[in-house]
DNA sequence: AGCACGCCGACT
DNA sequence: GTCGGCGTGCTC
């Protein structure tokens, strides 16, 4: 018997499959997906197995596996299509594929300790009369009762009675310990929710999909914000679980943690396993090893968990479908979305994407009914949507007011004296954007990227938001010691604005700085729902899928900062950031203001959201799209060339280009090469190469080739990017 | 990746 | 002479 193994070393040269001849002894113990340990080059490494054989028929010598690592396949079928797929897709090495899929403890490189958790229980060795007859005190009579009456009792809780006596039983072999698996996380289940009446939306919205359940149809569920979308997905679900299916819910990483997951287990209770980033690596393999046993039927989590090992799958959901969070970051590259579509396929079973600010992308498909669209366009219990006024700064600064409009404090006020919550967003954090030197003109810029420090008041010190390069700041410039100017405000310099013009108002301040550490994020969402705090002030992670029903104002103090990004999707961005912003004002019987303050009191984008209105705002966007071909219209590459030495990189990007130029289609557009938006980060330069195109069948081989090329070269490196969240 | 092999410079 | 620097190449 021979078996075909995979090895996970990360290098693609060793992105291949080597063949093992499985000794006698192991032949019963071996199964595809499973992992051995194998000598490979004066080496014992783990690799999964992807196939077995009974003959081979290569030239060399071959070597014999050590042992089979696992009791039960890691990866079944589903999951190994899954990585092949990711491999296709985003050019990436099959075992980075896998390895992603996978939690830590499974893992074929990682030589960890996360075991499974045991716990001892005890149980009657012989029968009661002659077990209590061999006794020698009352304490241990007392614990033979214990175990006779519960039919067998956890070793903890009958240390309780007396732990010598426990030793003393358990070496006369009057009673016997037995292992039993345990998991970290005890699911509790709350079931105390109970289905709500649907409206006569959300119940069209739910037939249709109903009546799809053994169908790969895709919805797009695009309901504005607080119409309902959470009791649609979970009262689809109720019905694919009946059906004896189980289902997927992925949610962004960052409305995991408070009552959206809270809702499922309440109404699902034990049959929910939840995969979010604040789980341990253990508490992460156990949800994991549940999942593959069926022992659950939900999973919610965030991206990764579109790989949950769930058999007999029968829906995916996936909310807030427009949130980058979907889109894998570094290698390798994935897009959960698109990966929840592949197992739709796989599995014909349907996939709803709900959103109240579709990308673009999926409603340009859903309006040439690639997907089914199912509209919510009322709030639940006909609630209003909240009022919006724009503001003009350029007038507000004549008037002394920098940060702060008149019109803004007016609305805190009044918030205020009707004991109501008010919502800040400023998506900038720390305390200034730069220091400049009024006489040198002298800038604190990062040694290592290409851009300015942002000031830290509260620690004195000047960081550099790419790499975490910090300094202590000097009291005079550092280079001609005359004085120090401070341009841009960030959340922290907000915070201290507030606490001056409201010194009686209580202020939480939440960004990337106050949620560093471990659920501390939660704590700061409990505190303001406490009631305790007047006024949330933070950057964009405030304005996603929040509920607070005390809130009946949010501000956005710089509308602009995230419309002048250079990024085609900046535009999409903003809109998507301030209606949902927007729609945390007045969630239950407060009618919600909403306070834009811009400079450009013109810009179509933040008129749409004034207005509320997502099909202008689609309307406008597709049309630039389209002229300046861009998604949905054409397709985008993202390739980044990067090296420690600057010439270097800049004659391969060149040569990148040529190269492309002289393999794809002539339709496809190349772009570049260009110095990336920030060219320098962490001594590292980037040079940014675009490719745009509809349809190009010589794409993908042009790129593995390319990609090849660049394997051997040490000196630079070379990323490749498919359809990128940003460029 | 990581280990061996190999080909050069600088030392007891 | 030989110890060890790291560049190159291979691993069933």
């Amino acid at each position: 018997m021979y078996v075909e193994v995979l090895l996970e070393l990360k290098n693609k040269q060793t992105d291949q499959t080597y063949t093992y001849k499985v000794p006698d002894s192991l032949e019963d113990l071996v199964s595809v997906g499973k992992r051995v340990k194998v000598p490979f080059n004066h080496r014992e490494l783990e690799g999964f197995i992807l196939s077995i054989s009974d003959f081979y028929d290569k030239e060399y010598k071959i070597a014999e596996i050590i042992n089979v690592v696992d009791e039960d396949v890691i990866l079944n079928e589903e999951l190994l299509n899954i990585g092949k797929f990711i491999k296709e897709t985003y050019l990436c090495s099959l075992s980075s594929s896998y390895a992603t899929m996978l939690p830590k403890a499974l893992k074929a490189s990682e030589k960890t300790n996360i075991n499974k958790k045991y716990k001892s229980n005890l149980f009657l060795n012989i029968d009661y009369e002659a077990a209590l007859k061999k006794c020698s005190n009352n304490k241990q009579k007392e614990i033979i009762d214990f175990i006779y009456e519960n039919d067998g009792v956890e070793k903890k809780e009958a240390n309780l009675i007396s732990t010598s006596s426990v030793i003393t039983l358990l070496k006369k072999e009057i009673i016997r310990e037995e292992q039993e698996e345990m998991y970290r996380l005890n699911s509790m289940s709350v079931l105390n929710d109970t289905k709500k009446v649907l409206n006569e939306e959300q119940q069209s919205a739910f037939n249709k999909i109903i009546e799809n359940l053994n169908k790969p149809e895709k919805f797009l569920l695009y309901g504005v914000t607080g119409s309902g979308k959470t009791e649609v997905y979970m009262q689809v679900i109720d019905e694919v679980i009946n059906a004896n299916k189980t289902a997927i819910v992925l949610v962004p990483e960052i409305s995991l943690t408070p009552q959206f997951v809270y809702n499922f287990k309440s109404r699902f209770g034990s049959f929910v396993a939840l995969l979010h980033s604040a789980l341990s690596d253990g508490e992460r393999y156990d949800e994991w090893r549940k999942i593959a046993r069926g022992e659950v039927s939900i999973v919610v989590g965030a991206r990764s968990a579109i790989f949950a090992p769930l058999k007999n799958l029968g829906i995916i959901i996936v909310d807030e479908e427009h949130s980058e969070s979907y889109k894998q970051e570094n290698n390798p590259r994935y897009n959960a979305i698109d990966v929840a579509e592949y197992r739709s396929n796989l599995n014909q079973i349907p996939l709803v994407l709900g959103s109240a600010t579709p990308s673009l992308e999926k409603m340009a498909r859903a309006s040439k009914n690639l997907y089914t669209c199912l509209e919510l366009k009322n709030r639940i219990n006909n609630r209003t949507l909240p009022i919006c006024v724009m503001v003009d700064m350029a007038e507000e600064i004549k008037k002394g007011n920098y940060i702060l409009s008149e019109r803004l404090k007016l609305e805190i006020d009044a918030a205020v004296s009707r004991n109501e919550q008010i919502i800040l967003l400023l998506n900038r954090r720390g305390y200034s954007t730069t220091i400049t030197c009024g006489s040198c003109g002298y800038t604190y810029k990062c040694p290592n990227c290409d851009i300015t420090l942002t000031y830290h008041k509260t620690k004195n010190s000047l960081r550099c938001h790419y790499c975490g390069y910090t300094i202590f700041k000097k009291d005079t410039c550092p280079n001609c010691h005359d004085e120090l100017n401070f341009y841009g405000y960030g959340t922290e310099k907000l915070e201290q604005i507030i606490n001056q013009e409201f010194p009686d108002l209580k202020v939480l301040r939440m960004d990337g700085d106050t949620t560093k550490k471990k659920n501390s994020y939660e704590k700061i969402i409990n505190k303001f729902k406490s009631g305790e705090y007047d006024i949330l002030l933070g950057t964009q992670m405030i304005s996603k899928g929040l509920d607070f029903p005390k809130v009946s104002v949010v501000g956005i103090i710089n509308a602009d900062a995230t419309l002048n990004i250079p990024d085609f999707r900046s535009g999409e961005r903003t809109f998507q950031m301030l209606y949902q912003a927007a729609g945390r004002a007045g969630r239950q019987d407060t009618i919600g203001n909403v306070i834009i303050q811009t400079f450009n009191k013109n810009n179509f984008i933040l008129k749409c959201v004034a207005e509320q209105n997502y099909e202008k705002f689609y309307n406008y966007e597709m049309d630039i799209r389209k002229k300046l071909k861009y998604p949905p219209y054409y397709y985008l590459v993202s390739l980044k060339v990067t090296s420690k030495d600057y010439d270097e990189c800049s004659k391969e990007a060149t040569k990148v280009v040529k190269y492309l130029k002289s393999n794809l289609s002539e339709t496809s557009i190349i772009l570049g090469p260009t110095t990336a938006s920030v060219f320098k980060v962490n001594n590292i330069y980037r040079f940014s190469i675009i490719i745009k195109y509809r349809f190009d069948d010589k794409l993908k081989e042009t790129l593995i080739e390319l990609d090849k090329l660049f394997i051997l070269n040490k000196k630079v490196n070379l990323e490749i990017d498919l359809n990128p969240s940003r460029i």
